[in-house]
DNA sequence: AGTGCAGTTGACTTT
DNA sequence: TAAAGTCAACTGCAC
């Protein structure tokens, strides 16, 4: 019996530039597994959808394997226990697997695979697919961390790998993994309008937001009438590792080179657009990072001068409002719906719903992140945290974004159109009223079919003068941790350095204005 | 043709 | 990926 090379994996669901993969089908005889872990899944962050997307992609992981002479074992039960049973029957050489960034309990799960492995002498190699660091020591240099990664050569299986045989590793022989996968339950799965999982779709997301969608997409990323065509819709085939991060950055390095190299007008139209995704691709990892450098941020504020801000004053009633879509602020009650239906919501408007909960509804971040965990299909805790922090105010290194629904109904959806489609009720409101029901005389109501109260309800909250309060308390909690030890630390490990390179540089500019040196002052002679 | 003025736009600051 | 306010520059128009 020869020692087989085991490939764990997680949230890497692809053959394609899998480095552990390569690295383990060049050692020897490879074994490709996939744990469906009970605990993880019965979470209260992970949501059915969520694993019939994993479902979607383990299916073509198996077919995608199985085209190189390899094939997906899909195990269901606790990682550290499977992994034990495996032992007991077959030699493990060595354990290969993509470091995680997840929450706190695929980190408990990680550092008990870990003691297994010491335990029985098992090598667990790890290796980075994102431009995330691990006991980062500084965020100084990140950012050439980051492109250094991204500028390695994707990596590719050997020509024939060898697989492990099946007969020694799997009891389950008979039974085909596309079986095993079929009898796993996605009852629950409530959105009927999600993305799909697996490769072929990804590829196809990809490819069409590269031929066209590109052109529209930063005119298209802030109104949720158009978000869902324009953006990349990348997030949840990226969260899930069905594609690579470096071969996304890669791709769109390549075809900026091509637009740049174009002298078709449009060409710089479109690559301003891809710059625009670029940044952000370099922001996906930024987040994550602050997970992977704080892994007690999924739990208690970044910033622990805002312990104690809005814990006391949670209201129930406000947060299942909030939770249905029922709070009666048109856009955001909208949002909620269109998010349970399909799973998706973009940028700006996800960044409404937490800022209404967070400032209006009053309402403490982490009931938040756990509802919003479960509804999105893209949910990746490296994000997930630090962004819904940031948004409810807690990180005090960030600016207070106080969203006004009822102005980005007015520069997000003019005519109406999303909130009618998702709010039935309010179809007939004159579009004078629609954003602010509550303000229709009751014969108006009576014209338009709609009672406020019944048929759509009213504001669980004044809107404008709770807005007004959540300032009022926000500076004032603000002011009293300025200049503490802990905004420093925040600074110090969070902070983007992008904002401090600019400011030297736009200092550098000013001086060379106001001081002109070298031949520049001889100009004016 | 130049001036004054109201209204608009954009950059920037403040909360 | 805020919103509101300030200010200077600009625009169109009347005289």
């Amino acid at each position: 019996m020869t020692a087989l090379q085991l490939v764990w994996f997680k949230r890497d669901l692809r053959v394609h530039d899998h480095e552990p993969l390569a690295r383990a089908a060049s050692e020897g005889p490879v074994h490709c597994l996939y744990v469906i872990e009970p605990s993880l899944w019965q979470a209260p962050d992970s949501s059915s959808a969520q694993l019939a997307f994993v479902l979607e992609s383990l299916r073509e992981l198996d077919r995608d394997l199985r085209r190189h002479g390899l094939w997906l074992d899909v195990q269901i039960g606790e990682a550290v226990e499977v992994l034990a049973a495996l032992r007991a029957r077959v030699a493990i050489a060595a354990l290969w697997s993509h470091q995680e960034t997840g929450n706190a309990l695929s980190f408990a799960r990680d550092r008990a695979v870990a003691a297994f492995c010491r335990e029985h002498g098992i090598v667990w190699q790890e290796f980075r697919q994102h431009g995330v660091v691990r006991c980062l020591p500084s965020r100084d240099d990140w950012s050439a961390r980051w492109l250094a990664l991204m500028q390695q050569s994707v990596w590719r299986l050997p020509a024939q790998p060898q697989s492990a045989l099946a007969a020694e590793v799997s009891p389950l022989l008979t039974q085909p993994t596309v079986a095993i996968l079929r009898n796993v339950s996605t009852a629950g799965d409530d959105k009927p309008a999600r993305q799909r999982g697996g490769r072929r779709a990804a590829e196809n997301v990809l490819t069409s937001f590269w031929r066209s969608r590109l052109l529209r997409y930063r005119s298209g990323l802030s109104s949720p009438l158009t978000a869902a065509s324009s953006c990349s819709r990348l997030s949840s085939y990226l969260a899930h590792g069905v594609l690579s991060l470096r071969a996304v950055v890669q791709g769109t390095w390549a075809l900026q080179a091509e637009l740049a190299a174009d002298p078709r007008p449009g060409a710089a139209h479109a690559l301003r657009q891809l710059q625009a995704f670029e940044e952000r691709l370099h922001w996906h990892c930024h987040f994550i990072q602050k997970l992977e450098s704080e892994w007690q941020i999924e739990q208690r504020p970044v910033h622990q001068g805002f312990i104690g801000l809005r814990e006391a004053a949670f209201d129930p009633h406000r947060f299942a409002c909030w939770q249905r879509g029922e709070t009666g602020l048109p856009l955001v009650d909208a949002c909620m719906r269109y998010l349970a239906h399909t799973g998706w919501l973009n940028f700006r408007m996800r960044a409404m719903l937490v800022s209404v909960a967070s400032y209006q509804l009053w309402l403490h971040w982490p009931p938040l992140a756990q509802h919003l965990a479960r509804e999105f299909l893209d949910y990746e805790p490296g994000i997930h945290y630090p962004q819904i922090q940031m948004q409810s105010g807690v990180t005090g290194i960030n600016v207070i974004r106080l969203y006004d629904p009822i102005k980005q109904a007015r520069d997000q959806d003019p005519q109406g159109q999303f909130v009618r489609r998702w709010l039935p009720a309010l179809r007939r409101v004159p579009d004078s009223f629609l954003f602010e029901p509550w303000r229709m005389p009751v014969s108006l109501q009576q014209r338009c079919g709609v009672r406020i109260g019944s048929d759509f309800p009213a504001p669980v909250v004044d809107p404008g003068q709770s807005l007004i309060a959540a300032r009022e308390r926000m500076y004032a909690w603000r002011q009293q941790v300025n200049g503490s030890a802990e905004s420093a630390r925040v600074l110090e490990q969070h902070g983007s350095r992008w904002r401090q390179r600019r400011d030297v540089d736009s200092r550098r500019k000013r001086d060379e204005q106001e001081t002109p040196h070298g031949q520049l002052s001889l100009q004016g002679l």
